[in-house]
RNA sequence: GCGGACGUGGCGGAAUCGGUAGACGCUGCAGACUUAAAAUCUGUUUUCCAACUGGAAGUGCGGGUUCAAGUCCCGCCGUCCGCACCA
């Protein structure tokens, strides 16, 4: 075949990519009064290459803003970079680069990057949350959030890497060593920054039941997160004449209580460390302790008698002793429990070693009360017995009377209790936004004033000692302090970097110099339609930036309850992984096929095929978006992205699979060129079949891409070209084809505008058009396929008009020779029939 | 341990309400065109029996409901994911 009759995307891609530029097709506009449509995707962290993960997400989200647009929406669909974070740090630390440069440095690549595959963004809207104009205006809305009470400073234990000297999240401590430095990591007290989202719990919990349009795991992951249960904050007298304060979800057992246990921290117990040096060596064993989850599943559960005893409420000679144990957790509840051995496995086991009694206080009914343990707890449901008065009650019913008589006498009241915890937002890092606070020595923390900010990063800094560079630099952090005017301290911590993704969409959607957004323009675009991501994400951000918009609705700044009305969580894509006979891991290029066996190309040795899995470096089976957009074009890239699996699952990369879009990008290439062909006579011919087929397409494209079921759209088209590719030169045939190109459009741009551009053409460019119609008359099939069925067993189908009465569709199945050999003369006991679907004929 | 999702050909996957299982793509095989290759096109590709018409089995396993089950119910098995000493 000539070149001149193949699409050539190195040609075809940018000359398309710069007119949508210069004609500025997708930038959104503010002013429209057309229906709107937010689309937005995940903003990538520039780490100096997108990744095929990226180019996933990012089609999904272009095809649906593509289609919403050709729909007629005014179309918002961004694109920045979620700039801060340590990646660009640890560049600075290992290759003397400023975090800045850096960072700044990956932007430039990725946008062009992205801009290769043709994505219909409006580039605009871009921005850079490390540049001042982005983290100014962070600072500011800390600072309302600061003045409205949702911001405080407090002691917090964080894990403490002494060589680096910086505080580690969970996630970068492994082994209970620091993953950089692999220093021993130390708890430590520091004081941090904390925001109030705790405050919102109960918000965040209910607002879930709104969310109809996010995945189920999603909201019940998130609904684990924040953890409510409804219980019982009880106190006990004690012997040492103080209180003790538990919580339990479980007061109906109050009676099978057989001790009480606090936390290493607790004050009970600071107090039994300083006058014992047994309890201070337990105390100090306790917080020695991992933390990791194969430590915690294996670890024995352990306690320390305190000696002091704590009274039981309903009994007055019960006495429960109070041990220090290790398996009390100081931020849940109130960091103490109420031991209750029968119907709690950890307390069994705390009480079996400790040879505590275990009383039963549940049964299945009251002729159980003296049944024996089974060598576990029951934590189950039941009645009470040997409970006194309470004997006999269900245990919903015996939560509330005990809670209710706790009530009365004052010893307790009913309680809910979250799992969620306060947001810890401080870092000992340089490169994230500076919380806007000063020091002051009469003062205490007081907000810098708004006149002062942004409070802009340094740009000399060192990076050549650990620690963190804000707090080392000569002048930055010495201030004078806004009320008295004395020497003060800045606050050198930075925000966590989830700060800057929990607003970001709403700057997107409205982005004044002077504020951070303007209400009113956010009213308008907000909640973001779909927004389509990783799982990864499920918790932290998507709860974070829930709560980001609900603070700032609460403070009066945003009228947005939930910031994204549809979410979708898209899978990884995955590749084949090859090894060496020595274990290395080989590129999946550096192998080839030899019969049912791999050997590797460069000696003939041969390989082992791995699992498909995630594509990362270290396994080296990572392609490259440039690479292969090189080699296929952006739309082939973009077809196979859509294709064959479900987006919500992964997707397996395969150079069969690229190639084959490749293949029927070419050959749609060789139909558009069709669009007029079969001469004047052969023209005006009508092919009703052909039409139907093509309306019923339009259809369930339409359908599958705003269920974003892109691969069961891909198949539709697929299906579409095949029966274009067959039928014989008519009108309806150069009907098809004109609007097969629409219907690629969204996923195929560029092979779609070339198309568009070619005689006959009616102008202008294919973005711009509007999405065929369905003819719904054409959808009405004439004829259609009866199933005949003998005993529910298919013997034979039949063709019958439609909506033929069911007298008659029966009557044409038992005309079946096949039918009648099956029935072979036996009684007809009954007869099913389903119009237009199925006769079922029962003997 | 708790919670959730999923199990369909050689592979990715389709199958609105229970109504023709395997659409569509990939791979493989056979053929056409070509000096040849590439590209393209045609046929074929669940398994087994029969090889002309056909027949039987079949959606992880075992039961059940129904005229009819991939789909609904009960019980297992397996894979993956999330949380995890949360009182």
């Amino acid at each position: 075949m000539s070149e001149a009759t193949r699409f050539n995307p190195h040609v075809a891609d940018t000359r398309w990519q710069q007119i949508w530029e210069e004609q500025g097709t997708f930038v959104a506009d503010d002013a429209s009064d057309k229906p709107r449509s937010y689309v937005l995707e995940m903003f990538p962290y520039p780490s100096g290459r997108i990744h095929i993960g990226h180019v996933r997400n990012y089609t999904m989200g272009d095809v649906l803003a593509r289609y919403r647009k050709m729909q007629g929406h005014e179309v918002l669909h961004p694109m920045g970079w979620d700039a801060f974070g340590m990646p660009a740090e640890n560049a600075a630390m290992e290759k003397g680069v400023h975090p800045g440069s850096w960072t700044r440095e990956n932007i430039e690549n990725m946008r062009a990057q992205l801009k290769r595959l043709g994505f219909a963004l409006d580039w605009n809207r871009e921005f850079a949350t490390c540049e001042p104009e982005y983290y100014g205006h962070e600072q500011a809305l800390f600072l309302k959030l600061f003045e409205a009470g949702l911001v405080y400073r407090k002691e917090s234990e964080v894990n403490w890497d002494p060589v680096d000297m910086t505080v580690l999240a969970n996630e970068q401590v492994i082994d209970g060593k620091g993953w950089r430095s692999g220093a021993e990591v130390e708890r430590r007290k520091l004081s941090q920054w904390f925001l109030k989202i705790t405050d919102f719990a109960d918000e965040l919990l209910d607002g879930l039941g709104s969310l109809d349009k996010w995945p189920d795991k999603v909201r019940l992951m998130q609904e684990n997160w924040i953890g409510k249960s409804q219980g019982g904050l009880l106190r006990f007298g004690l012997s040492n004449g103080e209180t003790i304060e538990v919580f339990s979800t479980r007061p109906d057992t109050i009676f099978g209580a057989s001790f009480m246990a606090v936390a290493a921290d607790h004050p009970i117990a600071q107090a039994a460390a300083e006058a014992d040096e047994k309890a201070a060596a337990f105390v100090k064993q306790c917080k020695a302790g991992g933390t990791t989850a194969a430590e915690l599943e294996t670890a024995e559960k352990l306690g320390f008698d305190t000696g002091l005893t704590a009274q039981h409420p309903f009994d007055p000679g019960k006495q429960l002793p109070v041990y220090i144990a290790n398996f009390v957790l100081m931020d849940y509840g109130t960091g103490a429990v109420m031991g209750v051995p029968g119907h709690d496995q950890r307390d069994f086991d705390f009480a079996s070693k400790y040879d505590l009694p275990i009383i039963r206080v549940v049964a299945q009914d009251a002729a159980d009360a003296c049944k024996p343990f089974d060598g576990e707890a029951e934590p189950g449901d039941g009645v009470l017995v040997n409970s006194g008065e309470f004997d006999g009650l269900a245990v919903e019913e015996a939560k509330a009377a005990i809670i209710a008589r706790a009530e009365e006498e004052g010893w307790g009241e009913g309680q809910v209790q979250y799992r969620l915890r306060d947001w810890g937002v401080s870092r000992q890092r340089y490169w994230g936004t500076p919380i806007p606070i000063i020091h002051s020595p009469d003062y205490g923390p007081v907000a810098v004033p708004e006149d002062q900010l942004p409070v802009a990063l340094p740009e000399d800094i060192d990076f050549s000692a650990p620690g963190n560079p804000l707090d080392r630099h000569p002048t930055w952090k010495h201030v004078t302090c806004p009320i008295s005017g004395k020497p003060a301290v800045r606050e050198t911590d930075t925000l966590d970097t989830f700060v800057n993704s929990s607003w970001y969409f709403l700057r997107f959607a409205s982005q004044p110099e002077d504020r951070p957004f303007d209400p009113d323009v956010i009213a308008k675009w907000l909640p973001v339609g779909q927004y389509i991501g990783g799982v990864e994400h499920a918790i932290l951000h998507l709860l974070y930036a829930r709560f980001w918009t609900r603070a700032l609705t609460r403070i009066g700044m945003l009228d947005v309850k939930e910031p994204f009305a549809s979410l979708f969580t898209q899978g990884m894509v995955t590749h084949q992984t090859f090894k060496h006979g020595d274990g290395s891991w080989l590129t999946p290029d550096e192998v080839k096929k030899n019969g049912a066996d791999w050997i590797v190309i460069a000696d003939d040795t041969p390989a082992t095929a791995g699992r498909v899995e995630k594509m990362s470096k270290s396994k080296k089976n990572v392609v490259d978006p440039d690479d292969i957009v090189d080699q296929y074009g952006a739309d082939a890239v973009r077809w196979f992205m859509l294709s064959d699996s479900p987006p919500e699952r992964d997707l397996e990369w395969s150079e069969a699979g690229i190639e084959g879009c490749w293949r029927f990008v070419q050959r749609l290439w060789r139909l558009f060129g069709q669009i007029g062909a079969g001469g004047a006579g052969a023209d005006a011919e009508v092919d009703r079949a052909l039409d139907r087929k093509l309306h019923q397409t339009i259809a369930s494209v339409s359908e599958h891409i705003e269920a974003l079921a892109f691969n069961k759209a891909v198949a539709a088209i697929y299906d579409l070209t095949n029966a274009i590719e067959k039928a014989s030169f008519s009108a309806s045939r150069s009907q098809a084809i004109h609007v097969l190109r629409l219907l690629v459009a969204p996923m195929m741009p560029h092979i779609a505008e070339e198309a568009w551009a070619i005689a006959p053409s009616p102008g202008g460019l294919v973005a711009n058009e509007r999405w065929p119609q369905v003819d719904e008359s054409l959808l009405i099939e004439d004829e259609v396929t009866i199933a005949v069925q003998v005993k529910g067993k298919l013997r034979d189908t039949v063709t019958a008009a439609k909506g033929l009465p069911k007298d008659e569709l029966e009557a044409l199945a038992l005309a079946s020779e096949k039918v009648q050999r099956n029935i072979d003369g036996a009684e007809i006991r009954k007869v099913i029939v389903v119009p237009d679907r199925l006769v079922n004929i029962v003997i």
